[in-house]
DNA sequence: AAATTTGAGTTATCGTCGTTAACGTTCTCA
DNA sequence: TGAGAACGTTAACGACGATAACTCAAATTT
């Protein structure tokens, strides 16, 4: 153990310092995120505005923070979606976590539209911390699906797309994202299906979570099931093994 | 004409409707949905704040109008740039709205934000006036793709995806927009295909306005083309005439 | 032409917000 | 036990949306 005794003050410190990013959560469920104010979650609390300053710099570092405990939250939820299928189905995790990444943010729009909306200043940009891959919560939230995506591909069952698809300059871009990575072995065209993969992913979660498809479906999850089966038949060539998570 | 004269009066109450949503526009892009303030308009204008209660209800009644026309305004330009192709040639034109979609997004983030990102409260949702294609600059930003997308499928060139792709779930849902369409006999697979590439459309151009892409590619456009291309691959078979605008 | 109504603008005010400064109070530790 | 840090308070500043009451000029009516 590094701290022996926490310290009864740094018990309460602590203590507080949760309940405020707590009372600050469900400000935000309950009324976006213009409805999380300094004076609310103070009065909320018992307490008045200026204290909350002792424990964080300001109401943008408040909201930085919560926004890093969020990505945490995430990529646990998809770590607890992925855990139950055996490790030799990558293609079966990724449709697990590709469902509860979903489930997540239906049930948590204030939330996404905080993490994957307009970013809000103050909130740590991903590549801001594009070395060190733990740092960032978000970092090790893309790595999940990351993860999963290298062992699918090196098991053989990813279908690079044709030469001819792939721009030469999208390889000259992705060079340097190649040699991040601990695979820089990893094919142009690999790339470019996780990250067309996960822009689908975003794309469909977003506009499901903003509003923007109600004007053309009741309910978007066939035709997330639909597009998720589509596109792991464009990668794999076969249609891997569903259940449908929830 | 059913205005013969504007009255004097209501041609400087259209100027100063015009002013004050041209400052609102500046001051969006200058900082942010959340710099349009009622006081700093008035401000910029040499006026008191609750003057402009003159001509809008609220500053969100302000924001919904001002949103409105930047529907108008990325029609407008969507239009501008499928007219130089020839009508009988949809694919290239589509190829050509979506590229003039990104540039647009992309050279106007803070609007993109405010029209595609978490939805203002006041702000006019899609759905809500689904039954009249028209009214609402929403519909018609849609209808400029359906309606390109509707004459590739007349043409033939349109590969619907095999059958078993197609959830029953997304058929069943699906079929109230359709009888909405003035095509009821559209395929359930070709509008799948449509909405399909409009999910990826938006998904890639929200993440790199939104900076969500910038940890894996300093520059998103040969994704993007690539991507597009392999899109309109899957649903024509063939390479389309590609030439990327500007 | 005079009287009246309408429209557009003002000032004053209320309650909200983030933030800072100055001031107590309480707990901890040497 | 005393020094000092940590935690909390009140007071205040400037900015915000919104409303009410008021002034003034323009348009309309008589």
């Amino acid at each position: 153990m590094t701290t022996v005794t926490p310290s009864r003050r740094e018990r309460l410190r602590t203590a507080t310092v949760a309940e405020i990013k707590q009372t600050a959560r469900r400000l935000l469920v309950e009324g976006g995120a213009s409805a999380i104010s300094l004076r609310a979650i103070a009065r909320e609390m018992g307490m008045t505005a200026p204290a909350i300053y002792r424990y964080f710099e300001s109401l943008e570092a408040l909201i930085a923070e919560l926004c890093s405990d969020l990505y945490a939250e995430v990529s646990a939820a998809l770590d607890a979606a992925r855990q139950p299928i055996p490790a030799d189905q990558p293609a079966t995790r990724l449709r697990a976590m590709a469902s509860e990444f979903r489930r997540w943010c239906i049930n948590h729009r204030a939330e996404f539209a905080l993490m994957f909306g307009e970013p809000v200043p103050g909130v740590p940009e991903v590549d801001e911390v594009c070395g060190q891959h733990v740092a960032s919560g978000v970092v090790a939230f893309c790595e999940v699906f990351m993860v999963e995506f290298v062992t699918l591909w090196r098991q053989g069952k990813i279908k690079p797309p044709p030469d001819e698809v792939i721009s030469d300059q999208l390889a000259e871009k992705l060079a340097p994202y190649l040699a991040e990575l601990d695979t820089p072995e990893l094919p142009i065209g690999v790339v470019y299906l996780f990250l067309s993969g996960w822009i689908r992913l975003y794309g469909m979660v977003a506009m499901e979570v903003f509003g923007h498809l109600s004007w053309a479906l009741a309910d978007v999850e066939p035709l997330f099931e639909t597009d998720m089966a589509a596109y792991f038949h464009l990668i794999t060539g076969e249609a891997p093994a569903i259940g449908p998570a929830v």
